[in-house]
DNA sequence: AACAACAGTAGAGTATACTCTATACTTGTT
DNA sequence: AACAAGTATAGAGTATACTCTACTGTTGTT
């Protein structure tokens, strides 16, 4: 498919998109076989990158690090263990994340508490 | 205080915590019996205030909903009501965010598995 | 052929959140 | 008095992640 195709089934702009790619998270192809045109064609798999791009961008993670997981998951460059050492990483993030986000509710949970009975 | 014990105090930057001041998360007093210079001096609240907004900072807040945050805790001029609003605003987002890591790391742990078992 | 819609590239502009520089005045120590 | 260290203000610079503009070329429909 190309751009416009890829940026309506994933919802995000084809500016986007090619900021994207120009990061490295994505990459299309070009037809060989076509010389009057240098358009980038797009496969399902970079519909799945892109999806994995927004979530990941949801809970904090930078372009360099969703370029990181992005390779440990779908580049075949990476050895078995380069992959195992970034998701080990990415995992260790998650849990950080969980720990903070779970101690700031405790915390606005003791603030609700305090407003509802005039403690403050 | 002065700025820079605040600093120490706190491990923020005296640039970072003058950029707070001027977004307006944290405010200052001037000494009036003092005419020689215009430093500002801040209280032990002002600590809070920063280690609120170090942990915020960490979980995705941005300075717009900190700023907010600090107004529903420390900030007089709000309503019971709207104190309380906000507060639920931000145990709404903390939720979706919880969700959204867990989520993530349900993925990562079936990459993990994936690449254990040699099936990517 | 005309023309709208889409493709590409390069580079400028925006928003957020700092981070630093320049300048000038004040304070504390020697 | 000299001078390092601290304080204030204004504004410039940086990094990240887009977002948009300008321009050119291609494709598909009438």
């Amino acid at each position: 498919m190309l751009i416009n195709e890829l940026s309506k089934k994933t919802g995000i702009s084809v500016h986007t998109i090619r900021f994207y790619e120009k990061s490295g998270l994505i990459a299309g192809t070009r037809d060989e076989s076509v010389k009057t045109n240098n358009y980038l064609h797009y496969d399902d798999v970079t519909i799945e990158k892109l999806e994995l791009i927004s979530d990941a961008k949801l809970i904090g993670f930078t372009i360099r690090e969703i370029g990181q997981l992005i390779d440990a998951w779908f580049n075949s460059k990476c050895t078995k263990k380069q992959k195992l050492l970034i998701l080990e990483d990415k995992l260790h993030s998650l849990e950080q994340k969980l720990r903070e986000i779970k101690e700031m509710k405790k915390q606005l949970l003791q603030y609700q508490d305090d407003v509802i009975h005039d403690r403050c």
